[in-house]
DNA sequence: CTTATGTCAGGGGGACTGATATCA
DNA sequence: CTGATATCAGTCACCCTGACATAA
């Protein structure tokens, strides 16, 4: 019987897997940000600054794009935007166009509220990116774009 | 007034932020993960594994120990014990010398299903890291290792 | 008494799935 | 009809806190 064989019977030490390290990283991460979050007070967390972001960047969307732009699930996006709402950071009309699409926007008191976490977030990665030398930040995040920018594969 | 951003403030680009590409690191890293376990059947997940190659690689220890060794927090540690115990993959005995502490152990078939799910992780990684030359890797992982294993700071 | 250990109960955020109703 | 959209309900893996009894 032809045992799933290994080469080299390598040992894979755990720290050295990728998958560890960069779940190590995220863990980091969540922490900083989660800290920097409770510090910041309003019970905003990282699905709010993603989707203020989203907006101020890319403009006014529908939900379903807001999804699609962030990475954020549908369900999700639905739950966020009814926090922000009531806050005022953004606004949610109903698309004249196609009258089940609603067009969400930020406001401009969102956009005061982005800058705020903007320098929350700016400490956070400054903490984050804290060992490593300005052109290892680069060469990092480089490559760190490259690793989440890949479309899922799907097998079909 | 179509006021946007002053020269001064920096937009700080969503997809700019480190923050950003190490979630969308770890949510494919998690996706392909998640999709690589359960394709392999057995109802193991990244905790299991990364118990039994703590095990394999540092040899029995208790499981406060494994604890602090792989990150995981010892609530979280009885419970995966809990799973890999019944299936015959680690061996819990008391210490003779501590009767409250529990000294863990791979056993003989947690070292063959290590193998297999080593392979499984292997496969993982190399979708994962797919995007970069090899050059690349080893540069992405180095900087990765020196992002992760930052101890919690603590301002005491 | 203080510390460490194992266990249990539970929460909380993030990612996801399914069902439903609405509309192009 | 199909397809997209918004919403709600609920699941799940992961991370963490608190409490507790026990043992060093």
């Amino acid at each position: 019987m032809t045992a799933h064989h290994d080469p080299a019977d390598t040992p894979a030490r755990l720290e050295a897997r990728a998958t560890w390290r960069v779940s190590r990283m995220h863990a980091r991460v969540t922490r900083l940000l989660g800290a920097a979050f409770d510090a910041d007070g309003d019970g905003l967390r990282s699905y709010h600054y993603r989707l203020l972001a989203a907006l101020n960047e890319w403009g006014a969307m529908s939900q379903a794009d807001l999804g699609r732009r962030t990475g954020i699930d549908r369900s999700d996006v639905t739950g966020a935007l009814g926090d922000l709402e009531p806050r005022g950071l953004v606004t949610r009309h109903t698309d004249p166009a196609h009258a089940r699409r609603k067009i969400v926007a930020i406001t401009p008191g969102g956009v005061g509220r982005l800058r705020e976490l903007d320098a929350v977030i700016d400490g956070v990665q400054e903490r984050f990116l804290a060992p490593l030398t300005p052109a290892q930040r680069r060469t990092f995040l480089d490559l760190a774009s490259r690793l989440a920018d890949v479309p899922p594969d799907d097998g079909s």
